[in-house]
DNA sequence: CGCTATTTTAAACACATGTTTGAACCGAGT
DNA sequence: ACTCGGTTCAAACATGTGTTTAAAATAGCG
């Protein structure tokens, strides 16, 4: 195994767990057993690092979900909302069949990266991977026409925030449930849980104020 | 005005624009124009003074929004959800008239604490104020009875997670949206645009899995 | 092998962090 | 006027940070 993939792995867990700023360069590289001054070797610099952590998932998710929206839009008859927000649940459970906890850990990066160090992977995002953000949008415009798109605009950082910020605590709100409600819980029942919640809250009924 | 209330301004202001992790003493006790040890000397360490600063809102929010819950549930007929969620808005708009831009550094510092430092701050708050949080699952139990506590427990969280998420990056929001759709924007009127949201998220129909 | 380009390494760098120290300062109270 | 509790202050402390350096080790190839 590479030393880049090694300090990617290490980085990817920390990352998750600790956050971008609570995690240090030499706590990376000691987990992944190389040097401290490989990160700036293969990868430039922390931010760089970020960067590439975040890709590795990007580039397998940003296709599929596009892919899978985009058909969901082809049908005749409209999609309704919970079918958009199901076109999720495959390429973000795929993410656990490419990486071991890979759904989870993508998730509470993305949830981490929004409040972390003031949004620049907010930016990061929007700018490399506008596409899957467009034909999300497009989706729920067909779902939801009465929607304005200033409506849309809130509800779908509403639910960003719902998925992101549930995404990013998941592991203390699992052990949680686990304790008080005595059932085996993990990532792909939160996220099947989530669907209608989101879906509500997007096809909410439009409140003129 | 006493040193330590120009501490908890500035902390408060800082703490909501760059996070506790990405505030440091200095910048705090530069801005506050203070001396450096002036914060261990009145507050003991900087973890005390993220309390203090949290306890100075929740210490006027929590009994206003304890009493506008349970008044809510003391009516013969049973609240919908967005009476519920309804009955946040003065306790939280009442922030404003304490100190400005109270509501939106409040709202801004609760998501800042539960992605930060481990969330320590999700556990000062749940141990600290219980009673809102217990009157508030009382109120939605009396909205929506159908809901079993696991449920309950899961749209809460998700409902936290909209909200907190939303209000943490509200200021870039609001600059992107009075941008793209030329209106006048500010904290209250995404909070008059979340209700619908969250109300119809946490009744959103009940899927068995 | 021998040479070169790539990679790894230990050490240092420059700077930022939270915290502590001990002296200076100030304002009442007797 | 003097003392004493509380407060402020500049300075230092110890530690942690991302990054850089230059030498050592390694791998690939003619």
């Amino acid at each position: 195994m590479s030393t880049k993939t090694k300090i990617l792995d290490a980085a990817e867990q920390l990352f998750a767990v600790r956050g971008f700023n609570g995690t240090s360069l030499r706590e990376i590289t000691s987990q992944a057993e190389v040097n401290l001054a490989a990160v700036n070797y293969h990868f430039g610099s922390k931010k760089e690092l970020i960067k590439a952590v975040m890709s590795r998932f990007l580039d397998v998710l940003s296709p599929r979900l596009t892919l899978a929206l985009v058909k969901l839009c082809e049908d005749e008859t409209p999609p309704n909302l919970v079918e958009v927000f199901s076109s999720f649940v495959e390429p973000l459970l795929h993410l656990n069949e490419v990486k071991e906890n890979g759904t989870s850990n993508f998730l509470q990066l993305l949830g981490r990266g929004y409040t972390d160090s003031q949004g620049f992977l907010r930016w990061f995002l929007t700018t490399t991977y506008p596409e899957v953000i467009s034909s999300f949008v497009n989706a729920v415009q067909k779902a939801y026409p009465e929607l304005t798109r200033e409506e849309i605009f809130w509800r779908l950082h509403f639910t960003m925030g719902t998925v992101v910020f549930t995404m990013s605590s998941s592991d203390a709100l699992i052990d949680i449930a686990v304790n008080d409600f005595d059932k085996q819980t993990d990532i792909s029942d939160v996220i099947k849980r989530v669907i209608p919640y989101v879906a509500a809250g997007v096809g909410a009924p439009i409140n003129k104020i």
